[in-house]
RNA sequence: GCCCCCAUCGUCUAGAGGCCCAGGACACGGCCCUUUCAAGGCCGCGGCGGGGAUUCGAAUUCCCCUGGGGGCACCA
């Protein structure tokens, strides 16, 4: 058996961001290329230009490296089978479409777009077949020259009627037989000379000499009108393996009424390329009846198309995050103080830097509270920003406590934000459930008097101290420390108490514990 | 309307005639740990869409039904 080198594709159109079902197509495409040390090639399917969105192309790239997913040839790297941008291509399509005409596999085509859009429509009423009549194809050179010499534009459509066997055997599927109902003599090239996609893509996949085309089950219908293009030219025909949709929660297809389903969208969330590929890889494909857990050369290793299920699959963002969280876990400090930086930045403020955050919250910064949200951010943006380096050495000393309590990176803010500024919010569970309880005064007057006497402030230091506390109080150590976690942190839920409090510091953590005290002090007295 | 694909726990799936009164993971519930929340450990809940047929025996093969999805464009 002669073994031609694998070369596969992913081929997006421009049109918009790197959709995750997207994602995972170009997923399988590449460890089935990195599996076969094969090729995988990036191409560009912007023959719509209409269609086209301004930075499209970028975000898709950036999209791909960030998961990984190197490309061998296409954009930015080139290759020996260019131009990797089908609008770039337009002069093969030209002459393979001139081939095809000239071998009477394609005919020309006047019927006007509004008259076809009447008769399909009609036949859709009667309970027809709406794919078009072939009529054109009956022209005679004579009418053909008259309507011709009348300047009546005119489109190309392929002779796919005459092809009779379209059954194919499908890598994931097995075998598939098609009606010849399934095909009509589609356009190849519209009337203002631009081609379409079921003639591109074998041009282009038979050009570039692609082996092995992976792709979403969407194109499975096209593929009957694609192979006879294939032997009507007499290129070599590819291995198809289509692989199932991505569905949303409701059983539809995966859109945005689903929640992102950009690639772009779940990075700047806290998704982590690992976890994306992972996860994405198994959704749909599965090794054996345990593992769910691969690093990408576990991938690369095991992946097989073979193995790729036969029905489509529902995005569970659940499992998502919980993978997530897996791998956030096995990142080292340094690591995640990398990637957990531009999460922090915009809310480590030098002190009193910004004031009132969100609506409905307190703050301990001397909230006027008649703030407009445009101000607060006017504020934020003007307000001093604590230095990168000072970030990362708290960021250091926090990841311990923070790692294995979030799924996604953003969610750092809300854990920690106490940790980078003194105007973090006063939650109102905290509030009212602890710091305006009968006894808050009580036990931060008696949480500050121990922690003055403390020498190290280290986290066993502030323990030993602090569980003096409900013995000498006579309170339960749950109120005691929900009290001074409210305090100190503004929340009801929060890392472990004694090392936040060690990690903040001496002079923090009082100042904190006291400037609650005397705003209480003040509800009590008030008028 | 026509064509094509698909059908195991809520979700992703293992299962290629007896190993399955169906296994794993997420989610969910409970317990343990515990100053909160997590993480971790243990336990639990939960499924072969329906009907025929083949067979000593069917989640697994075949047929029908039903259900879901995709397509039928001068979109890709």
């Amino acid at each position: 058996m002669v073994r031609t080198k694998v070369r596969v594709r992913f081929a997006p159109s421009p049109t918009g961001y790197l959709h995750v079902g997207g994602a995972r197509t170009a997923i399988y495409n590449w460890l089935f290329a990195r599996q076969h040390g094969g090729k995988f090639i990036l191409r560009i399917e912007d023959t719509d230009i209409s269609r086209n969105v301004e930075g499209a192309i970028d975000t898709i790239l950036s999209s791909l490296r960030w998961l990984g997913l190197e490309w061998d040839e296409g954009p930015q790297v080139g290759g020996d089978y260019g131009p990797y941008f089908q609008s770039q291509r337009t002069y093969l399509y030209a002459e393979t479409a001139r081939k095809l005409l000239s071998a009477d596999r394609a005919y020309r085509c006047f019927c006007a777009p509004k008259k076809l859009e009447e008769r399909r429509q009609q036949a859709l009423r009667e309970g027809r077949p709406p794919g078009y009549d072939g009529r054109c194809g009956d022209l005679t050179q004579n009418q053909i020259h008259k309507l011709l010499s009348r300047e009546k534009p005119f489109a190309l459509r392929f002779r796919a009627t005459s092809f009779g066997d379209l059954s194919f055997r499908d890598l994931i599927h097995g075998e598939i037989a098609f009606k010849k109902e399934a095909v009509n003599d589609f356009i190849i090239v519209r009337s203002d000379g631009t081609p379409t996609y079921n003639f591109t893509v074998v041009v282009d996949d038979a050009l570039m000499q692609i082996t092995h085309v992976i792709r979403g089950d969407d194109h499975l219908s096209n593929t009957p009108k694609q192979i006879p293009i294939y032997k009507a030219l007499g290129y070599p025909r590819p291995e198809f393996a289509h692989i199932p949709l991505i569905l949303g929660k409701d059983g539809s297809r995966l859109s945005k009424r689903h929640g992102a389903t950009a690639v772009e969208a779940f990075r700047e969330e806290g998704f982590l390329p690992q976890a994306m590929v992972n996860y994405l890889a198994l959704l749909g494909w599965s090794y054996d009846d345990r593992t769910t857990l691969f690093s990408v050369s576990e991938l690369i290793d095991k992946f097989s198309l073979e193995k790729v299920s036969k029905n489509p699959a529902i995005f569970d963002l659940d499992k998502l995050e919980w993978m997530n969280g897996v791998y956030i876990r096995e990142k080292s400090d340094q690591e995640l103080a990398e990637l957990l930086l531009p999460y922090i930045r915009d809310i480590a403020l030098v002190d009193g830097g910004g004031e009132g955050r969100e609506e409905g919250e307190e703050h301990l910064g001397s909230a006027t509270g008649n703030e407009t949200l445009s101000d607060t951010q006017t504020k934020n943006i003007l307000a001093p920003r604590v230095p990168e380096a000072e970030i990362k050495r708290t960021l250091l000393k926090i990841i311990p406590l923070v790692r294995e309590r979030i799924k996604k990176l953003s969610e750092v803010q809300q854990m920690a934000d106490f940790f980078f500024t003194e105007d973090y919010p006063l939650e109102k569970d905290a509030m009212q459930k602890f710091l305006k309880a009968r006894e808050a005064r009580k036990i931060l007057q008696a949480t500050l008097e121990k922690l003055r006497l403390a020498q190290t402030f280290s986290s066993e230091e502030i323990e030993e101290l602090l569980r003096q506390l409900p013995d000498e109080l006579g309170l339960k150590a749950k109120q005691i420390f929900q009290t001074i976690r409210a305090a100190v942190t503004g929340k009801t839920v929060s890392p472990p108490l004694f090392q936040s409090l060690a990690i903040l510091g001496k002079e923090k953590s009082l100042n904190r514990i006291a400037k609650v005290l005397s705003i209480l002090e003040e509800g009590a007295e008030g008028p």
